[in-house]
Order: structure tokens, then sequence, then C-alpha cells
DNA sequence: CGGCCGCGTTAGGAACGCGTCAAGAACGCG
DNA sequence: CGCGTTCTTGACGCGTTCCTAACGCGGCCG
């Protein structure tokens, strides 16, 4: 889960954007100070939202005082809209600069390039079983700390029954995917697939525990 | 030389930035169409100013056509102001949405905030393994406390598999950023290089160790 | 009870991707 | 202009992966 900090002194606000941060599936702690901002950000986060009107410190003095031991992308919001201000922070260490009044959605696409340039991915890109790991970023699959070899077409599949993880996926949808449309009769080519990728990653292949069948329709994935 | 392609059509302001950015010692780059735009970009470059408002191609497209291959930075200069618009340009691939009319000193403070992300600037320039070590700022590989003989293509290569180190590169982006968008189907001069780097590093070239293969996919560095 | 359909499984040939080698073309340098 | 290096390109063998067909099994329905 991705962790974000939100820091800010004005607790309409720090309400408002923990509850949609929260929404989107955000891990989220809140501050409403400088001093709390660093202590909390040293137990580890992907995220930093600093609103820059914090009633101890300078709020540029947060982001340097992050910046000493820290990488972690800061999303600074300001009232200030003077150009000096924008300068001023980016060059303290800030990754982006947001006037207020702003959108919750602009923001949001704003988190959302930060942590897509740290590869931290907001979708969880690693799926567990008790039997096998998939990661989704890597591409690898691992079963008892091993990796486990897939084809590209076996990687393909198993991408898309992830995805829609414990979801139903209809043999139309998996065939158009992999194969086009022009193989939507051709049901056989999912059952040797299937078949494979349960040999290489369920206990019993016979019956399979995660990548089950659902007759007539389509497969689904359950962790 | 930190490398900056810009992106305009008005001739004008084409014109300001690339003074402007020249004038603080960065290479410029100058494209007014959005082929222009990808062509250039194939040819090796730090940072994208991208203006959505091209005669040919839809901006968006051409943010999705270099994330299709790079993970170059790009800020993006757009007149709309609309918040729909800046989370659109954001999710397609862009790092930042800069509205129009903007002051020089922000665009550049940007600048800054991004290639200090990327560690264009600084980062480590060499990187280690038990058999070989790649100084990527002096340009030199040695082996056994001897320098190794790269042939420029060879070090082309090596240089991107290095600087994504641990991670996958598919064969699209090292074919674009090599030899060209032209060359996308020539995967057999991968083939090539790769055995030739393996052959001069690895101390197994039949059985390499550091510069792995992905079937189907990429080739991958690991230290 | 018997036929039909859908699913799982297996196997073998075809097609593809990869590594390797070598030779000619292009390039750069003296 | 001549030489050495580098790049490009094709060919070959090998292993892997994909496609395809066939068979067995079980459930459903007439």
């Amino acid at each position: 889960m991705t962790r974000i900090l939100v820091v800010d002194d004005d607790a309409t606000l720090l309400r408002a954007l923990t509850i949609n941060l929260r929404a989107r599936r955000f891990e989220v702690e809140a501050a409403a100070t400088g001093v709390d901002a660093l202590r909390v950000a040293a137990g580890g986060i992907d995220l930093v939202v600093l609103d820059l009107g914090l009633p101890d410190i300078d709020g540029l003095d947060v982001v340097r005082g992050l910046r000493g031991w820290s990488t972690v992308p800061v999303i600074v919001l300001s009232a200030r809209d003077h150009e000096s201000a924008k300068v001023d922070a980016l060059d303290a260490g800030a990754d982006d600069y947001i006037t207020k009044p702003f959108g919750m959605d602009e923001l949001l696409a704003r988190i959302r390039a930060a942590l897509r340039r740290t590869g931290t991915d907001l979708a969880a890109p690693v799926v567990q079983t008790d039997m096998f790991t998939v990661d989704l970023a890597a591409r690898r699959v691992t079963r008892d700390g091993a990796d486990v070899r897939l084809t590209p077409t076996e990687w393909h599949l198993l991408d898309i029954l992830v995805r829609n993880s414990g979801k139903l996926v209809g043999h139309h949808q998996l065939l158009t995917e992999i194969w086009g449309p022009a193989y939507l009769d051709q049901a056989n080519y999912l059952r040797v697939y299937v078949a494979q990728l349960r040999r290489k990653l369920e206990r019993q292949p016979s019956s399979p525990r995660h990548l089950l069948t659902e007759p007539g329709i389509g497969y689904r994935f359950v962790p």
C-alpha cells in the first residue's frame, strides 16, 4: 500500500485531503505541524503533500529537512502565486508546486505522476497467494522463493487474470486481448495455457485453488 | 551537457525558450512539429519541454509516443487551464504541466526539479560487478584492472542497460534509442551487440551472469 | 441409457527467437 | 590513398514456444 503524508494546519482541508486520498486506496498519515511532519516522515513514507503555511517551522525548512536524508517526492501546496515563491520551493527540493485553490483531480493526477516516476506503483503491483507471488511491475513470478519461468503467452494470460483479481474474465475478453478478435472461437487455446499455468503454479493442478474455471463463461483468479 | 528538446509551433516562443535555455548552459534541440519532436528525441534527450498545440499530431499523442520507449521527463506547456486538460496530460505520462502565460523563472525551476529527480546532474556514475566496473561519467570500463575497449555502439548499449540497472529494458526502447524508430524490427542488431558485450565483459559469455536475456521482451543488467 | 458438449490433458510438428559466426560495406585516421 | 576499425547484414544451428489435433472424462439432457 502506498503511504502518503499530508501536512496542513487547516484542519478542514487536512480532513478533506485525507478522506479523498483514503477513498483512492492510499494509506494516509496526517500532520498539522512541521515538527510532526518530519517525525512521521521518518517512519517511512512514499509521498508528501505539504502546505507551506505551517504554525511552527517555515514550510521550506520542512522540505530542506526532508531532503537532508530522503528523496521522497514532495508536492507543495500554497496560497502564494508569486513566481519567486514557486522557484524558492522547487529549488529547496520540492517536486511540484500547486497554487490554492486547487482541484482535487489535479492534485491526484500530480500525485500519480510523482509516484509513477519513483516506480511506486499505485495499484498493487504485487499479488500474493499462499502458493506463489506475482510481481506485475517486474514481470516476475516466484514460487517457494524461486523464480518461475513463464513464456510470453503464459505471462500475458496470467497478467490479465491477476489484474482482474477476483473478478470473472470471459473467454471473449481473454481471446481478444491475447490472440486478437479473429480467434474468438478458439476457446481451445485457453484450456491449453490455463493448464500450463496451473501445472507451474498450483499445488494440485487437477484441483486448482487460484486459477478457477467458470464453466461456459471464462476463468477467474483468486488470491 | 544536459540536452533539452523544446517543442513549440510558435516560432517566437520557440526562439525565446531556446535562447533562455542556452543562456543557462543547456544544450537545446528545437522542433516545431510532433513528428520532428519524436524523431529528435530518439537521438538521446535528457528532458522535453512540450507545447500541446502542435500542427500535426495531438500533443498528448507525442507524450504517449515517447512513453512507449522512454522515461525522459516531459514538461507540458499549454494555454488550456481546465483541470481535465491537466489530468489528461499528466496521466498520459507527462511529468509536469504549466499554464501559459508562464514565467521563465518558474519553467527553469521546474526543469531543475525534474532533472534533479532523474539524477542527470549528479548520481552515482560508477557501477561495479564482481567481474567489471563501469564508469558512466568517464565512459570507461575496466576488467581485472585493465581497460576494456568498447566501440561507440557497444558503449551506447551498455550505457542504457547500466542506467536502468536491475530493471528490464525492452527491445523497443533499446532499438529506438540506439538506432532510431526506423529499426524497430531489427532485433538482430541487439543480439549481435549483446553478444559482443558479453564476450568482452562476462566470464562465461555463453552463460551470462550480468547481461541477461528476457526472452521475447528485452535485456536486463544486474550488478 | 446413450449421445453430445465442454473441459482438461497430452504430444508432435511448425514457427519463432536467440546466439554465433563471417564477410562485405562504410567509416575514420594517418 | 591505404589501412584498421566499426557497422551492417545474411546465414546457420539450436532450443524454446506456439499452434493444432486428438483423446479421455464427466455432466447434462433427451
